[in-house]
RNA sequence: GUGAUUGUAGCUCAGUUGGUUAGAGCGCCUGAUUGUGGUUCAGGAGGCCGCGGGUUCAAAUCCCGUCUUUCACCCCA
């Protein structure tokens, strides 16, 4: 690419052919799996108040303070482009009153945040997502967790692994901070510099520190889970042992942290190997988004389409597989014979048949190779031999053998 | 935001210590006696050397700025 007058900005991309075909590929089999869960597709605008997202994701959170696109429109009012998709769609599910808080919707949309591009990472990238409301129910984490892995299975992925863990409820926030800060206090001196901030900051953070000293300190000491009332913790087994029973592999991690502020109970998060420094292909947990004063509950996750797409690659599913290969192309010998394959194509075309030609007289060696190009099964010739018998040449492209048809045969065999 | 890194044909990349008309492979187009693709052979088209400034007799090459690429930190999908 020569001159930046083309390129898209820092951290987007333009997506077609042929990498098109992977993600048509992901869209359609997400849909279709949707369905066989009953889940309904919501699309909600790109852009919100930014208050939206300050209360559900978290006013202190990275996601809100440093990542997101946020600006003041003409009118005055504070506006952000979506970093994630659970926030807007609580926002609309909220407003639909009791229906809203017993739903199942989901989600293919862009996101956007402003960081610094990195492997699995742009400023507008891709989330495949759901969200299922209603009250704390281990049985609906489960399920959430079950249709995330059967996704993954319809997509061709091999090789992630899903790790999960609690958050515990509201109330066993305090307990679990108290208690880590006291665990690590003994060992303060020893951690890194960052997580003698995070301490005070935000305790979690240092339980996935990724400095190696941290972590052998985080190792000694018990695990948030541990802090946590029995409610809780009989909450995350009953739903580790559910998807036992459906024959779903989980690891429970209790160092997983979650970074935003509205999880209770259940998250979890899939990693996959072939992605580098940002692991992670998705996440997901129950959450408690509280909107004016009403609360809503519920569960859902995030698949980050880009990561995916990178990890289908690895395991060797990739854009070719998904080519368009069947269809028709049609060859024209002269003036009459365009305009007559125009009619054709036409016809062919009302049956539902991928049919293309090309629109200008060319040699018939060219048309072939065009034909070749667009991977057809079949080629129609068309000249003045053919018009005058009132018949078309029909040659099949694997097998090079030709034979004389009407049109109707070719519809009918095609 | 911090620290690295990249930019030359549609794609993948060469381009010597600055030196004349910037190259290769793949792809593309045209042909190899009548109207037949993939293979082969011959020929051809196609470059703001990211952009702007500077140094120099001379810059793709050196310097500065800027945009972009890739990667890591941070955080997340």
């Amino acid at each position: 690419m020569a001159s930046s007058e083309f390129q898209p900005l820092q951290g987007m991309s333009d997506i077609g052919v042929p990498e098109i075909w992977l993600w048509q590929m992901i869209e359609q089999r997400a849909r279709t799996l949707f369905s066989c869960y009953n889940y309904e597709e919501l699309r909600t605008p790109s852009l919100e108040k930014l208050s939206v997202f300050k209360r559900s994701i978290g006013d202190t959170t990275d996601v809100v303070q440093k990542e997101m696109y946020s600006f003041i429109d003409r009118g005055g009012r504070e506006l952000a482009l979506r970093p994630e998709g659970t926030a807007g769609t609580i926002r609309h599910l909220a407003g639909r009153g009791e229906e809203g808080l017993n739903a199942r919707v989901f989600y293919i949309a862009p996101m956007f945040r402003c960081e610094r591009p990195q492997a699995g990472r742009k400023r507008q990238f891709h989330q495949v997502g759901v969200e299922a409301t209603g009250v704390p129910n281990p049985l609906a984490d489960a399920e959430c967790i079950a249709l995330q892995q059967h996704l993954l299975e319809e997509w061709g992925l091999t090789g992630s692994k899903i790790q999960i863990s609690t958050r515990g409820e509201l109330s066993d926030r305090q307990p679990v901070a108290d208690g880590l800060r006291n665990a690590l206090q003994p060992h303060l001196s020893d951690l890194c510099s960052d997580c003698q901030r995070r301490i005070n900051e935000n305790v979690l953070r240092v339980i996935d520190c990724k400095n190696k000293n941290c972590g052998k300190i985080v190792d000694q000491i018990p695990s948030p889970v541990d802090f946590m009332s029995e409610e809780s913790r009989q909450y995350l087994d009953t739903v580790i042992h559910t998807l036992k029973k459906m024959g779903i592999e989980v690891e429970l991690n209790p160092k997983l942290v979650r970074g935003l502020d509205y999880y209770v109970h259940t998250v979890w998060e899939i990693t996959h190997g072939a992605l580098g420094a940002q692991n992670a292909i998705a996440g997901g947990g129950r959450y408690e988004i509280a909107l004016g004063k009403k609360g809503v509950p519920g569960v859902g996750f995030a698949m980050g389409m880009e990561r995916v797409i990178t990890s289908l690659e690895s395991c060797g599913v990739t854009a070719d597989q998904f080519v368009p290969s069947d269809g028709i192309w049609l060859i024209s010998l002269g003036e009459k014979a365009l305009i007559e394959n125009m009619k054709i194509a036409r016809k062919l075309r009302e049956k539902g048949l991928r049919c293309g030609m090309d629109l200008e007289v060319k040699s018939m060696k060219a048309q072939m190779r065009k034909a070749n190009k667009a991977r057809v099964k079949k080629v129609i010739i068309c000249g003045e031999d053919e018009m005058a018998k009132g018949i078309l040449l029909v040659k099949d492209m694997n097998e090079g053998s030709q034979e004389e048809l009407s049109l109707e045969d070719v519809i009918r065999d095609a």
